[in-house]
DNA sequence: ACTCATAAAGTCATCTGATGACTTTATGAG
DNA sequence: CTCATAAAGTCATCAGATGACTTTATGAGT
């Protein structure tokens, strides 16, 4: 079955040089590498790395001056072509995602593979329990299960909408709030996984609530507060 | 120094096409004549034209399937400013809005009063049966309808996401398919609403995901012949 | 006639190589 | 030291070829 069949080099030369792009490896004005270098650094042709990079100028991110060379414009899509639901609430966009957590949870149980599960099984090892270290890291490994999840259902338009949801969100948890928000535990998620294992969509839909409530509930009383 | 030095022939392409896109020189859904023709008719390379064809496809307006051709996807561009998830499959949109629709739903039951449970049977009513006449203005009214449902939640962010998805799916659904999509009827559109006045959410769940299985289940079928 | 596996044709995906246009840098005469 | 000019660097565009994938045409077998 297809499903995540990325079969697609410049969409990937694309996700590559933005990743690099909003990665900060090149600051705001300064000259990428010239089309031959990109073309060897991702092994593709140089008239695919035209095209990607073409992307990129039509989204505001990259300039190209003849003659001179490939500049980068921006390194944030902050203000640029999402002028979305940033400023809905905080507890709004985590009813957004919640949705989408559901619904892509509930997929991902119908089309699972024995390799989807391991997938998931070893990215719920690598993030671990919270330590009270390096907090902004274990957000990033969190973050980096629940989108396998979103992924592993297969669905584009899910994927993409949050991946948009969990920028903003990163962005707004680490500035405003910090501490209070309490980390579902381990056994939360593997119950995740273990539902998606079973097949059985209603055990994935329910599992994925009873994760998010009590963030939802902590949510509720810093409003009330 | 010239602000307007057009001298690009790729973005010329870009806009040449574009042009024909919104004058809808072709329909939704419909077969753009392929590279070598586009080629000549802009008396540009072959290459020149992948990269307009492929800035419009990270725009949403075209859609290439290898080995088949480059098909119109949007005649509009009434969605900006979000260049997102438009280049998901219709199944994969459909899923997101089933999303979006069933947590709305949960949410309404939670926080619904009596005069958003008035309000919603008004916009039933109005929507009524579809006779066979206008299909547009029909499909126009049930939406609306949807929408209500959706806003009813107080969720500004699936407000917004909503609105992007039904604008594109209503411009797709129009023009490729009309019918061959059930239109689930009158009863099921009122078991909703009833299931909101209970107050229940499962039950509001419930009746979203009945309302909507025949229609995931035409796309398969479309799919798969 | 009808079905269905297979061949053939059509189309996008990608690579390689080459030439032109424009910009930046190096050069050297004055 | 200045500055016109050559040289080098880089993007813009074209042409041709091969591979991968999809759609259509074909024809044997029933």
């Amino acid at each position: 079955m297809r499903a995540i069949s990325r079969t697609n080099l410049a969409d990937d030369a694309v996700e590559a040089i933005r990743s690099d792009i909003l990665g900060k490896r090149w600051a705001v004005g300064e000259k990428l590498p010239n089309e031959a270098s990109l073309s060897a650094m991702l092994s593709v042709s140089r008239g695919t790395v035209r095209e990607a990079v073409r992307v990129l100028v039509s989204q505001g991110y990259l300039e190209t001056r003849q003659g001179s060379g490939t500049y980068v414009r921006a390194t944030s899509d902050a203000g640029r072509p999402l002028t979305m639901a940033r400023r809905a609430s905080l507890r709004d966009q985590f009813e957004a995602r919640l949705a989408l957590d559901v619904e892509a949870a509930r997929l991902t149980a119908l089309r699972k593979t024995p390799e989807t599960v391991a997938g998931l099984r070893r990215l719920l090892a690598e993030r671990g329990s919270y330590d009270g270290g390096d907090q902004a890291a274990f957000i990033e490994r969190d973050l980096a299960f629940h989108k396998a999840v979103i992924a592993a259902s297969g669905n584009r338009a899910m994927i993409e909408i949050y991946d948009f949801f969990s920028a903003s969100i990163a962005d707004t948890i680490a500035a405003t709030l910090g501490k209070d928000i309490p980390e579902p535990d381990m056994q939360a998620h593997a119950d995740i996984v273990d539902a998606i294992e079973t097949g059985d969509p209603d055990r994935a839909d329910l599992a994925v609530r009873r994760f998010m409530a009590p963030v939802l509930a902590a949510l509720d009383r810093m409003i009330l507060s």
